[in-house]
DNA sequence: ATGGTAGCACCGCTA
């Protein structure tokens, strides 16, 4: 199986790119975040013509927003409740060969890192304690195929950003945040997919700002964007690729697909 | 220390 995860920014304005994306890519699966449309004007066509014709959407005007989109059937579809705002920020599918997987846009959680004076850092404390909580409980067995990707917008390790000194009290960077997703990733023993294959002291983004003058001469990224799969699986990875070069297509989203290939 | 860009919807919000 192979696997993608992008930020698309707008699925609509960026159709265009996420067509020759498929093209380029031919992955099984594309799971989508910040698609910012309603399921109704979601654009199901131009993706079922190149192949897509299974597709899990779940979105809102303008903001947030996700989807599956697959080659693959799927058996079972569903969105859990994590944001307590009601925000479509999760999408659930499981296939026929019984991998699982969970696509989540985790909340950015503004610029002041204070869950006290901003309530959009305190959502998004509380959708990682959702997601820890969920797994933690769960009843399906470490030993199932199970996945989780997408946009959890936090870059957990020091060289997954351009300078941890100077990010350490920068939303996406912070201690309180990197431990939490630190509590999530154990919940269910979730390996990180580009970890697994690149080392931890070389430094890799997948997401760079629109507001730099030049987003690869002073290369500030971070890597917001993971893939992260169960012990039952870990066995079968098989690589892992950031599409650095994406974030300089005209028109380019923020973010950069990860993508993974599984041997299942 | 500041402000820089982008998308959507509406003249601000979220990222």
């Amino acid at each position: 199986m192979k696997i993608t995860t992008w930020n698309i920014n707008s699925v609509r304005h960026r159709i265009g790119l996420v067509s020759r994306f498929l093209r380029d890519q031919q992955p099984d699966v594309l799971a989508l975040q910040e698609t910012k449309v309603v399921n109704e004007l979601f654009p199901a066509e131009p993706l079922r013509k190149l192949g897509y014709v299974h597709q899990a959407i779940h979105g809102q005007k303008a903001y947030h927003g996700v989807a599956i989109l697959s080659r693959l059937p799927f058996r079972k579809t569903g969105s859990q409740d994590f944001c307590r705002e009601g925000h479509a920020r999760h999408m659930g599918v499981t296939f026929e060969n019984g991998v699982e997987l969970h696509n989540f846009y985790v909340p950015a959680g503004g610029d002041i890192p204070d869950p006290g004076k901003n309530e959009k850092f305190a959502h998004k404390l509380h959708f990682l304690g959702a997601m820890e909580k969920f797994f933690a409980r769960r009843a399906r067995a470490k030993s199932d195929p199970v996945m989780i990707l997408g946009d959890f917008n936090v870059a957990p390790l020091e060289h997954d950003v351009w300078s941890h000194r100077q990010l350490l009290g920068v939303v996406s960077h912070t201690p309180v945040e990197t431990r939490l997703l630190g509590e999530v990733q154990a919940a269910f023993d979730w390996t990180d997919a580009t970890r697994h294959f690149i080392p931890a002291d070389e430094k890799i983004y997948s997401w760079w700002s629109y507001r730099a003058a030049d987003w690869e001469a002073s290369d500030r990224g971070r890597r917001l964007d993971h893939v992260w799969v169960s012990p039952g699986l870990k066995g079968a990875l098989q690589s892992q690729t950031i599409l650095k070069k994406m974030r300089g297509w005209q028109k380019a989203s923020d973010h950069v697909p990860v993508v993974v290939e599984l041997d299942v």
